[in-house]
DNA sequence: TTGACATGATACGTATATGTATCATTTAAT
DNA sequence: ATTAAATGATACATATACGTATCATGTCAA
């Protein structure tokens, strides 16, 4: 077996990480899916799934830190190496793609921002992301009456947007992710003259 | 009380109206919820539920063809008086904002596509969609190598994101339906110099 | 081979969700 | 006042989901 290891994050192919896997999966799809539903999209039998990772509640967690670590390394590398706001959160968003699933569990299952650990990383990943947006807005390169709390939600509907319309297969990962980048950034950017509003 | 009737949709109150409003905005917070949360959330006990609409697939199936009528009626007034596509267009995102979370349910719950009424309604308005978009990139208002099905799941993603930020009581509804539009065709409309893709 | 380990098979009890039926209560119209 | 309609209260049966325990099987390493 080839152990890809990118930073702190291992791809282990583990049974728990092959049902981690298929849970966000299977849970965005269809949030109603029993365990047994998930454990039968891992390839494992239910009484597996319970002795690897526990009850329905720990499932969840376990998803969401999970995806709570994805998604801090993805931001991490893409920012590295760029100097202005503007880039990072680009790249960010190029980044972030190949993890809309598990951006997307995160923000349409707030029962788990109950447990305490969760809540403090995401609230960490998002004021994260309010400076960044902040930085991008004082150099400019944002229009600043955009509220941030906006540019973070249509963010993660334009990510979820092409998780969605690549696993369709309309459309290749890649090109989705030039398009969620050109989506997002070439509404919220300055243009020349006015904005899309005028005339609206 | 007032009353507002839009043309074919009348928001009457009635016990069934107050299930199926309850239902979509329930279900779009919670996918696992029960009947009892449902009926619930709309003020009644299950039973009276299970009277007044039956089984849990009824509801279901209830509430998408709720969604499309109110869809169906938002677009139709909104292009009313519209010469160019690419007006009617924003004319319609900004009209479907009201029923984001009517648009969600039917994206979130492919499910209900099993119905054929339903698939045949979606397919058409589906089709209406891209036929718009289709004379908005011959008229020159939308970059025409952005696919229509990466437009339309923006929309909804765009349309979601306005919700959700109204709801949460960050922005005014009537602000987030101008970000919407602010958003989406500041992405997809033609620049004056490239795209956002330049330098990503 | 042996033993540790992970998984499956099976069974069990419990809890929740669902759908229905019956009767009581309220409300509005006549 | 009386009736009809809508809703609630209650009970019931059934199905599904959940969590756990026990034993069997397979696999890999020492």
């Amino acid at each position: 077996m080839i152990h890809i290891r990118i930073m702190s994050i291992p791809l282990n192919n583990t049974t728990k990480d092959k049902l981690l896997e298929a849970a966000v999966r299977v849970l965005n799809m269809q949030p109603r899916a029993s365990l047994a539903d998930i454990a039968e999209a891992a390839g494992v039998k239910r009484v597996t799934l319970h002795r690897v990772i526990g009850t329905r509640e720990e499932l969840l967690r376990d998803v969401a830190l999970r995806a709570l670590e994805q998604m801090d390394e993805a931001c991490y590398s893409a920012v590295k190496g760029k100097r202005k706001a503007f880039e990072q959160l680009k790249a960010i968003v190029g980044a972030l793609v190949p993890y809309a699933d598990s951006c997307h569990f995160l923000w349409k299952n707030p029962d788990v921002w109950d447990d305490p650990e969760i809540a403090r990383e995401i609230k960490r990943h998002d004021q994260e992301l309010c400076d960044l947006i902040d930085r991008a807005k004082a150099e400019g390169d944002i229009l600043s009456f955009i509220p941030n709390s906006w540019i973070i939600a249509s963010l993660d509907a334009v990510l979820y947007a092409a998780a969605s319309t690549a696993k369709a297969g309309n459309i290749a990962t890649n090109d989705a992710s030039a398009l969620a980048i050109q989506t997002l950034f070439g509404g919220i950017t300055k243009k020349v003259k006015g904005t899309a509003l005028a005339g609206a």
